[in-house]
DNA sequence: TATGAATGAGAGTTCATTCAT
DNA sequence: TATGAATGAACTCTCATTCAT
């Protein structure tokens, strides 16, 4: 599985056209990030990048791809990142734990992108008017939220809470911390990942 | 001090004057909380009212104003709901189980005017690009949970969590009810509620 | 010849209906002098009157009539302050330092009403295109001073200068004071007048 | 100090751009001529030249650069024609006969742009409502004249008169000639220059 | 006599997209 | 590989006018 792109017959994607493609991505990024996805035209990311509108259009053949490539980019990273964390843990709680410091430590270091990524979760939409990459594409995470919180049921470390409601609130929560991040730069992020360890260990345990 | 209603200096609206702007209100409300804020033009809104586009800015002098008006009706009757229920709470811990039932009470019966307001809170920016009705009218309603958890810290009810932490995390737990319950209509929101409750109230208490 | 208004067939224009005609002309002419005609909705010209725009079309039945009727008032009434002071010259030199000081006067007198009808002279068109109250009405207020300059030829007080030019820059040495008057309103109008009468009366004379 | 010309830090317009920008004020000169200021909108400037509107502000941001470019063009090349006629007169009579001849000269050979700057002077403000190409504008260009004459006066050529009132009215004498020759296009403006001169030059001289 | 309600046309502007080079 | 040129649709807003009351 490639990624469809101009040459895909052929050849394997040029060296400048990998480079042009990820910049062009981390300038939308940018853009996004920091003047909100209404204002992030194909002029402005053109502009933040330097070059002309269309080469955007050259690389990705619509604005719509080029969103497709941002969030797949920045999912796939925090994949990377976070997944091993999980992986490595024992039980549920440290990995409850574990979920939580792991996605706060990588939000705090990219923050850009966590910016971004809502911006474009709360306004892209489908042609038939709903969320392209919200509450559906959220269905999968908090399924394996859900997998987690349930196995620590049945292990006995968690209490018998409704599974869909810790998940979601869980998730919230971890979800806010990028805009209170933006309005307080200076903020202890590791206090406040300790902060919502212990809420929701003290949530979620068994007595 | 009168209540403004006759002979007051100013010209009393007309009935056709209020039903419009109701009316108006409401389909605003109704589009932005279907289609999304970015589908909301004027266009769209007249449309659902069955009206011409030209009929809004005589009733409001403007897109900005309308939605002014949108959002004042909306919060106004939200406090209204709201407030009493709190304040007729003795203990701290009541207090947070109060705000979080009434809440979820509220958005339940009042689904497609919370997505609404949701929607300009993340869409409608300033001229120099901040978030109108976001995060910075937040503000004032974070403080006040801050308060009522403060209160509840002072009184011996609560442990020593960190205030802020803490009231992000619930104030997102509740925004974050219209979205699930669009997706899941039939969803036992009285369990939601009591789910959020012994979450928050475990999360919160002193051991 | 009666003004065609509303109640034409059947009874004279009540005291009502001429006192606001009378009203809505002035305030007609109050606003296209201050804010220029572009700004001279008819709006704007119902809030100077404090009246609802429906007023101005039930009385004049177009913005159109209602323009006419301020290009006749202003007209009028500067005809009838004008004319007996030159018909009370014996020579045409006289004529013409009168033709120009009963203006100059009437202008620096009526500075509102000078302003308006200049801008009005300068922005109507009609349909094809042409300027409805410009070159084209001053066709015979030209005429009228080609008369008298021709006359001053004739009897030998004036050279034998183009009467084309001579009235055009006449013409537009008048038209001029309104603006230099809102540019220096201390202007000592007196003196301007003397200064033109003997520039144009140097221009004119035989020798 | 280099023409600015090539690698200059901004790139060079294109022919296409050039081409295009110089059509476009061509037609937005025409346009604003013959049908005037307020029917020269975007739409049927695009209209003149065949194309459609969004090139205009693809040239040019915004209506207001146009008009400003407008302007630039036409005042430019007006003080390129003249300027140096004045400066090769040797005494402030021939002077003040070469700046009506140029001008003359300048109006008949260039109609449509003197139609078209006279109306954007007349027609366009600013935000506070003033006028932006008018009496401000128009200042420093009575100042020279004013410099002009009273040079005359020093040097014994011309006799005591008001500097302003005389400025004033040779300006307007020379700015009567566009709808002068548009009324009557066979208008012979060699004479009409010579009558000019004539007129202005009995009004000024000493005796 | 006077008004508020409503309309439709047209204004300037923004934007993603297409196309030839 | 990259760009400038051009388009058309949609946006918010203004305005003179019509109509029922």
């Amino acid at each position: 599985m490639r990624t469809k792109n101009i040459s895909d017959g052929q050849k394997l994607p040029s060296f400048i056209e990998v480079a042009r493609r990820t910049q062009l991505i981390e300038c939308a990024i940018e853009t996004i990030a920091t003047q909100g996805y209404a204002q992030a035209s194909l002029a402005q990311i053109a502009k933040q990048a330097g070059i002309s509108k269309s080469v955007i259009t050259y690389y990705f053949n619509s604005k719509e791809t080029l969103i497709e490539q941002v969030v797949k980019e920045i999912l796939t990273d925090a994949a990377h990142f976070i997944g091993p964390q999980l992986a490595a843990q024992s039980t549920a709680r440290l990995r409850l734990q574990a979920y939580i410091q792991a996605h706060v430590e990588y939000i705090s270091t990219h923050l850009k992108q966590m910016m971004a990524i809502m911006e474009i979760a709360i306004h892209v939409r489908t042609e038939e008017g709903k969320l392209r990459y919200g509450t559906a594409t959220e269905q999968p995470v908090l399924t394996a939220l859900k997998t987690l919180l349930r196995k620590g049921q049945e292990e006995g470390d968690f209490r018998a809470f409704d599974l869909h409601v810790m998940a979601v609130t869980i998730r919230r929560a971890i979800d806010a911390l990028p805009p209170v991040l933006i309005a307080d730069p200076d903020l202890d992020v590791d206090l406040y990942a300790r902060e919502l360890v212990t809420l929701f260990d003290r949530a979620t345990r068994k007595e």
